[in-house]
DNA sequence: CGAATTGTTGATTCCCCTCAAACTGGGTGG
DNA sequence: CCACCCAGTTTGAGGGGAATCAACAATTCG
């Protein structure tokens, strides 16, 4: 799968119109071993000795439930945690400089929010979720140090930053040399593979966010994306009812990602 | 200065032309100290305790000379090496699916090259010097072992990898809602303000990179960025004649990044 | 000096944004 | 229970900004 395919994960949007959310609580008595979380692979451990992750176990994880809407944490908060998302979908979001707000990213199941905050301290987006969530929380300071005489998890950090990079690197690509058919193909084949790799259907799904969130992370307008739905379902590359999406034909989407329609 | 102006570095291009390139060879005698380094607090060590920069010169570093036109590391070469500019100004590029090349960013004294290789122990992007240059080969194995048992070193190496996704996030925001004024204005101001830190004049500068690789870095074509020079010149901006550039108002740029034209 | 590279400028085309209207489904309250 | 509202979505019409195609000037280089 090419390296856009990988990546992807943000666009700007009009205006902010989200309920007003309240932070989720700071404390939550469930707490877990990594060793006995079903996420396995899909998350940080993923690539640790077994000894490693019996370090981690170490200090217990916090988790916390986020309800749809829900902030997890916000712009300039101070960063103290990484998030990995256990169940639900979010969005990466920062806000512009005129107000509008622009979608960075959106995780899933085993992926890790927050990266950008440690940096300078501070979250420099913030996370919202698009539907009923739950993360665990992993305070940086405890990382570190555990990662301190690791050099196994330290590398592990540091691969996980890097992907990061690497994700932002083809979302880069996307916006500065594909056209809108070339950037929702691309969106919805990286959406197909992360829910496969997921053990959901590669081919029928439902979407989390919003045309206009999809616009913003893809740098389109929201209707923008409309008509492209309506054009690849007129082409019979899929099925779009509102939110609900089957892939008809992934071969034929995959070639509207490499070199736009026609 | 605003999260965009701190971070760009890179757009799409229309065709493989640079002449061939022989990479680097590898070894190279010259090593130093990064204590006896003139680079200061541009660099790695920034934000280092002084005895962990005594740690860092336990291992010297290898330097290399790079001339114009030359790759320090290629897309796809095993990732062994950080490279930190020591003079010099670079190009960070990589290949698309049909050939065409995009550049992802554009390096200068102080900075660090080479985090995307990380991930997957290969680096995902070329770097190509621009003008004749120097850089401190950074052993990645080795700076990991120094990292175990230093969490100073650890965070700072951290919250490097985690400015780069910062970067990233500005150059995203650029490409997906700002128009070519706003894009050209911002990358202008960015270029300036990095001069200037490093000691040079914030308003009269040469331009190392061509008007195809502005704009691919800013994700559009060579033509327009031409026309917008000269859009910009007529505004009594700026001064420009080919590479040399002359902020003349920079509070009118300032606004024209922010906004567009008027 | 011709060839190649880089930059500027013009004419034309077209993709996508903007503005606008209408439809949907869900939730609420009279 | 139905009217109403609202957020989200779809679709149309029109215009604008940037891409494309093309010609030409200025430099560099072999």
């Amino acid at each position: 799968m090419s390296a856009v395919l990988e990546a992807l994960t943000s666009p700007p949007e009009p205006r902010v119109r989200h309920q007003t959310v309240t932070s989720v609580p700071p404390a939550n008595p469930l707490k877990m071993r990594c060793s006995s979380c079903h996420l396995g692979e899909l998350c940080l451990p993923c690539g640790i000795a077994v000894s490693d992750v019996q370090r981690l176990d170490e200090f217990r994880f916090g988790r916390r439930k986020v309800k749809t809407g829900q902030t997890l944490y916000r712009e300039g908060d101070r960063f103290q945690f990484f998030y990995a998302v256990r169940s639900g979908t979010f969005k990466s979001k920062l806000m512009l400089a005129d107000g509008r707000e622009q979608v960075n990213g959106f995780c899933m199941t085993g992926e890790i929010m927050g990266l950008d905050g440690v940096a300078y301290g501070t979250h420099a987006s913030s996370a919202i979720a698009l539907e009923d969530a739950e993360v665990c929380a992993i305070p940086y300071a405890q990382l570190t140090e555990l990662a301190a005489g690791n050099s196994g998890l330290q590398q592990v950090f540091a691969r996980i930053m890097s992907r990061e990079i690497l994700r932002e690197h083809s979302l880069m690509t996307l916006l500065g040399s594909m056209n809108a058919e070339e950037r929702l193909a691309a969106f919805l084949l990286n959406l197909s593979h992360r829910l496969k790799v997921r053990g959901y259907s590669a081919t029928e799904f439902h979407l989390r966010m919003s045309r206009a969130e999809i616009g913003s992370y893809l740098g389109m307008t929201l209707e923008t994306v409309s008509r492209t739905f309506s054009t690849f379902q007129q082409l019979r590359l899929l099925e779009v009812d509102k939110r609900h999406i089957r892939l008809v034909d992934v071969e034929g989407l995959t070639r509207a990602f490499k070199t736009g329609l026609n």
